[in-house]
DNA sequence: CTGTTAACCTGAGTGC
DNA sequence: TGCACTCAGGTTAACA
């Protein structure tokens, strides 16, 4: 489901339910995530106040006092539900933090690609995080960044952009958005692009996501924020799902492609 | 190292 | 109504 937008809007949205308050009770009801969820989760985090969020490309970070921090990836379905405490518990409602003050904070994940671990403060770093590529709003992700690590890669643009190791929170939505805007064909080889080009791409990329993140996201089937408003990015998107339609732009069919095994919709006019 | 593929899982949609 | 099949916003392990 989430790429950045979507995590960054879920994390603003249950930041002013969640700050300052103690985690009371922890309820494990299915460990089996990506990766199973520790059964002591409640002994490790159980009592401690939660005095920040924080988000690292598609992985939002609950930081607890005394350094602890809970890592939380929503995957392709996982979705974060601020409620009463003694709510129903529905098919796919895997993990509760229930909160001081009456706050009941539920992962709910029907694929299970999501993940809730737990980050010890006395690990200075966490595997998940570790390697990670730079956040597209930092200072150190740019076009000629793109572009020096690009040479002599075969690969796909397209692919290029999503690989977490060169920059975080572009999926397939806005990797293909972005690449529409820089006018660049997802198929092309990542290593062929100019510098010109790598930087019109870097900006693209930094204002698509910028833009959906004011929208609150992209709802396709089943994204909500915390607050269950959906997000209204999707009246913005040029070529994603779009296939077999005109572009909004020249009036071309818009046509796709399969790579890395992801849909990949352009417009072969505009995108050259 | 780079690149490609399969795999993890459930649910929604489509076509017969 | 049911069945078989395809596809979906992410990530990584295994392999060439």
């Amino acid at each position: 489901m989430p790429e950045l937008p979507e995590v960054e809007t879920v994390r603003r949205g249950i930041e002013p339910h969640v700050l300052g308050r103690r985690i009371v009770q922890v309820t494990v009801r299915d460990t089996r995530l990506r990766w199973p969820v520790p059964a002591d989760l409640h002994a490790r985090i159980g009592g401690k106040e939660i005095v920040g969020t924080a988000r690292r490309g598609k992985y939002l970070l609950l930081q607890l006092a005394g350094g602890d921090r809970l890592i939380v990836h929503l995957g392709m379905t996982g979705r974060l539900f601020v409620l009463k405490p003694g709510q129903p518990v529905k098919k796919h409602d895997h993990v509760d933090l229930e909160l001081s003050g009456g706050v009941l904070l539920r992962f709910h994940d029907p694929r299970r690609f999501g993940a809730v671990l737990p980050w010890p403060a006395s690990e200075p770093t966490h595997a998940l995080i570790a390697g990670m590529g730079p956040e597209p709003f930092g200072e150190d992700f740019d076009g000629d960044y793109l572009f020096e690590l690009s040479r002599r890669r075969s690969a796909p643009v397209k692919n290029f952009i999503m690989d977490g190791r060169v920059v975080v929170g572009a999926g397939n939505i806005y990797a293909a958005e972005s690449l529409f805007r820089a006018g660049i064909r997802p198929t092309r080889a990542a290593g062929k692009i100019t510098r010109p080009q790598y930087r019109l791409l870097a900006e693209k990329i930094r204002e698509v996501l910028e833009e959906a993140v004011q929208q609150g996201g992209t709802t396709l089937r089943d994204f909500a924020g915390a607050d269950g408003a959906p997000g209204y990015f999707q009246q913005k998107l040029f070529v994603y799902g779009r296939e077999g339609e005109p572009c909004l732009v020249c009036g071309a069919t818009i046509r796709k492609v399969v790579l890395g095994a992801r849909a990949s919709c352009y417009c072969p006019h505009c995108q050259k």
